[in-house]
DNA sequence: CAGACGTGGTG
DNA sequence: TCACCAAGTCT
């Protein structure tokens, strides 16, 4: 049995045929599963995100014609916020019909090579590769390359996907990045590319672990400002957070000001560290003011959440 | 083309 | 506590 056979045989009996977008075949669906997924773990987006975005939005088309602060809000928790812009605005340049070939879909924001392909293969079954961190790093492993160079790896998987069931391989291929070919420790012993994988002595070598800078820290401050019970907030015009509402933030201590405590946060780039301060309301732009009751149905980030929880559980 | 971009889980 | 990671893309 070739390798390509036993990667098959080996989705058959032990894949994720379980997952929901790997049980339907509409392209929205998958799609949609595709943006949550980038950078993300499948369980959070399994359990708190999927379901929920599409009981809200159970087409492209009802995401075009929604105001983009309902996507932000259906997307509130799950981070790198961009994606749900760019979700919105695919919708609409579509008028909610995805394009079916990857240099038109790929050409939409938010949709890179690999999710273009990923889409194709999945929704369409069109015999392309993919090229996410899972098969990365198993054509690193099984080809023993050090360095992750895109070219060399976009052409592994080509070579690769030369086969009878390219749907198939493709989602065996991230299944055994997922379950088997693990980052850390990898059960080499349960793969079917085991047999003439070029890296299983070595597989935590593969490909080289290169040093992140560590993130630096930043020390800021949150204003708080109370109008007739209500509180004062903005929307993010900032790349970080954009469209998001959350609290006025400034750099400088306000002089003569309340403290109400600090929240900690950590972003992929840097830390946070916010001591909330109570504002003074002439002197504080916002852009409303809204009830606790309002507040739930505007969409926060994390650590504007932290602010709200920690204003009310003291009071 | 490195860095920006969120959050939660893990060893 | 902390580094690193998890179905990447954009600038």
């Amino acid at each position: 049995m070739s390798v390509k056979e036993a990667i098959y045989a080996w989705y058959k009996t032990n894949g994720r045929h379980d997952l929901p977008w790997r049980q339907t075949n509409d392209a929205y669906k998958i799609y949609l599963s595709e943006i949550m997924l980038q950078q993300t773990q499948v369980k959070t987006v399994l359990e708190r995100f999927y379901f929920p975005f599409l009981e809200r939005f159970p087409t492209l088309q009802s995401v075009a014609v929604a105001p983009l602060d309902d996507v932000l809000k259906m997307w509130e928790g799950l981070g790198y916020y961009t994606r749900a812009r760019n979700l919105h605005h695919t919708a609409i340049i579509c008028k909610g019909v995805l394009p079916k070939n990857p240099e038109e879909l790929g050409g939409l924001r938010g949709i890179g090579k690999s999710t273009a392909h990923a889409i194709c293969s999945f929704a369409y079954h069109q015999a392309l590769p993919i090229l996410d961190a899972n098969v990365k790093r198993v054509l690193c492993r099984y080809f023993a390359l050090s360095i992750k160079d895109e070219k060399v790896l976009w052409e592994k998987a080509w070579k690769l996907l030369a086969v009878k069931h390219p749907y198939e391989h493709n989602q065996a291929m991230m299944d055994i990045g997922a379950m088997i070919c693990t980052s850390k420790n990898p059960n080499c012993l349960a793969c079917p590319l085991e047999f003439t994988c070029k890296g299983k002595n070595a597989p935590e070598s593969y490909p080289k672990a290169v040093k992140k800078a560590k993130v630096p820290t930043k020390k800021r401050f949150a204003l708080v400002v109370f109008q007739e019970g209500k509180l004062g907030l903005i929307q993010r015009k900032e790349r970080l957070l954009h469209g998001l509402w959350g609290f006025v933030q400034v750099d400088e201590k306000p002089k003569g000001v309340h403290s109400l405590g600090k929240v900690a946060h950590t972003y992929s780039h840097f830390k946070l560290e916010l001591e909330i301060i109570q504002g003074d309301a002439l002197h504080v732009n916002v852009d409303g003011y809204f009830t606790e009751e309002e507040i739930e149905s505007l969409a926060l980030s994390t650590v504007d959440k932290k602010i709200i929880q920690k204003i009310f559980s003291s009071k």
